[in-house]
DNA sequence: CCGAGATGTCTTGACGTCGAGATACTTTAC
DNA sequence: GTAAAGTATCTCGACGTCAAGACATCTCGG
């Protein structure tokens, strides 16, 4: 497990600090799980930095992505869009409010349900997340392209069947 | 590619949206990624849900484990804090605020800078994040079950070399 | 049909974080 | 030794998110 200096990460360190202090304690997981939550983060600012070319932040491309990938016409109601990202009512409502001043969404009365709204994507916001994913995935490339297509496939085997049990859990 | 209905994740979904949607783009790096960035949501929930046992919030942790890892005394300034648990100055004056209030923590002033604080860990302090640590590992050793070591090791190495240029990036 | 409970969206207030600036002290260069 | 630049911490206002609850509408059993 030892590794030359230069190969060695901020979870080698944090590792070898734990198993000084605490001895008693098998810390393996951490090998695998602190670094995906440390991957994570570095790609979260990775992310937002390709967004900034389009002038988008972070939220509203995952608002905007999940009214593109539903296809024409690029309409989900607010229920169903803070299904798909995670977040609150109140903060979907508030995200809504500024992509429509922004020019990038709009809201329509739902035909079917009087209580209901649909959230569509104008063409503006249509180009900017077309274009914001493009770019997205063309940085995502580069950060992998180190790893073979053959250890790509098995990380991503690995991980999906670590995800499993949480997608699960919800439903 | 293609798995059995109970084998698919969110991730099989999203990424088979963006084919149908833009057949033009490689979304392969969602294959890895995207995973990496769920798998990491669920993590972060899961580690609140281990330390609501121990009367702690994750930050709450962040900041203890900081100060457990760096050892006897248990001390280090609000500076090399913000460093290790990457906030900004003024959320950890706050933080220390708030675990100093709950007897975790508490100030002391730097003998050898008097612009300096120290921030040192109470014996409750110590305990909480000793517990807590143990409790997240439980869990943690319990989620990877399923993966052979052989493979855990194989992921590891894998995302410390995706890590690498990021961590290297700051300094 | 009618009323009770379910559902969809928005409102509101509290809270944690950020980022810029203020203040106090230290280090460096001359 | 002193002035200028650097460093450590804290203060403060703005902002995004959450959670609870309000309100309108829908659904379904009787």
């Amino acid at each position: 497990m030892a590794y030359p200096r230069a190969m060695r990460d901020e979870v080698d360190r944090l590792i070898e600090a734990w198993r000084r202090e605490r001895p008693d304690l098998d810390v393996a997981p951490m090998e695998v799980l602190s670094r995906v939550t440390r991957l994570a983060r570095h790609l979260d600012r990775a992310r937002s930095h390709a967004f900034e070319t389009h002038g988008l932040e972070s939220w509203e491309f995952d608002v905007l992505a999940a009214l593109r990938r539903a296809g024409k016409p690029y309409q989900l109601s607010p229920g169903r869009l803070l299904k798909e990202t995670l977040v609150t009512s109140g903060t979907m409502t508030n995200r809504v409010d500024r992509l429509t001043a922004r020019g990038l969404v709009e809201r329509l009365p739902d035909p079917a349900d009087r209580r209901g709204v649909l959230v569509q994507l104008t063409d503006a916001g249509r180009d900017s997340v077309d274009a914001a994913m493009a770019d997205l995935l063309a940085h995502e490339r580069t950060l992998l392209g180190s790893i073979s297509e053959r250890d790509q496939a098995k990380i991503a085997r690995v991980l999906r069947e670590l995800v499993g049990p949480f997608d699960q859990e919800n439903h």
